[in-house]
DNA sequence: TTGACAAATGCAACATTGTTGCGTTACTTT
DNA sequence: AAAGTAACGCAACAATGTTGCATTTGTCAA
């Protein structure tokens, strides 16, 4: 994956921002920077390349986080953490703290995982 | 909420499937029953009643699911189970025996879940 | 440093998914 | 049976995501 404008304006966006970002949230802080097709495609290969990864609210409504703890483990993406959306501020937060455990049926083999949760964060509280 | 074909249609499709529907799905299922429409708004209130829940997948595809355990409970539903998306047979299911855990920090309240995974499988396996 | 190849971009067009307004239909209640 | 309102169909719109293709621009090797 080469490095150009957009792919650094993106990554570096992402990682600027407390919590998830939509394309659309996306597109409004890169202005001019890149074109809206851009975005996808870049957001694509980012979460190919395991340096972003792609969360899905409660509402279906999609998000995007640069991950930061994931990348000091290498390959071995771990992205096994909570999403939080808060109902008051509308933000979508990764709680990479917070372990999440279950056990899959016999037979069931675990690939990834999209672990999502709403309610009042403890800014809003 | 009144008792018409399309709302009836709709629910007794679901409650049908072994897997969670899209809209997509439900409109070819249904044919001629009633308008592309008229499915949103059902699945619109049949959520808002609690006979029915919304899964977002990876992906962010958005599919729907009858409340088979949920509905003896009476009114306090609990959509917490997990929801399970086979990469290879693209059927998402409720696995309803599955507990997860977690525990949100301080100051963080739980409102609702959304809980998806994908790998492969039973039936697949 | 330069040339070449392929990846990435912009633009336009398209596809899919979900929403809204409004006049009409059909449940439910009395 | 009548009335009131929820639900419907249709059309139009809005938002989100995808594809094809000509052009630009990183990257790598000479």
């Amino acid at each position: 994956m080469r490095k150009t404008k957009a792919s650094t304006a993106v990554l570096e966006t992402l990682r600027g921002s407390s919590h998830a970002l939509t394309h659309r949230e996306l597109q409004e802080l890169l202005q001019d920077t890149c074109d809206r097709v851009t975005i996808y495609r870049v957001l694509g290969r980012l979460t190919g390349e395991g340096l972003v990864h792609k969360v899905s609210d409660l509402d279906g409504s999609v998000r995007y986080a640069s991950c930061h703890t994931c990348e000091s483990h290498g390959h071995a993406h771990n992205h096994d953490h909570l999403h939080f959306t808060c109902t008051t501020c509308g933000q979508t937060r990764c709680l990479e703290s917070v372990e999440v455990a279950f056990e899959l049926p016999d037979g069931f083999t675990l690939k990834e995982t999209n672990l999502s949760v709403s309610g009042v964060c403890d800014r809003c509280a």
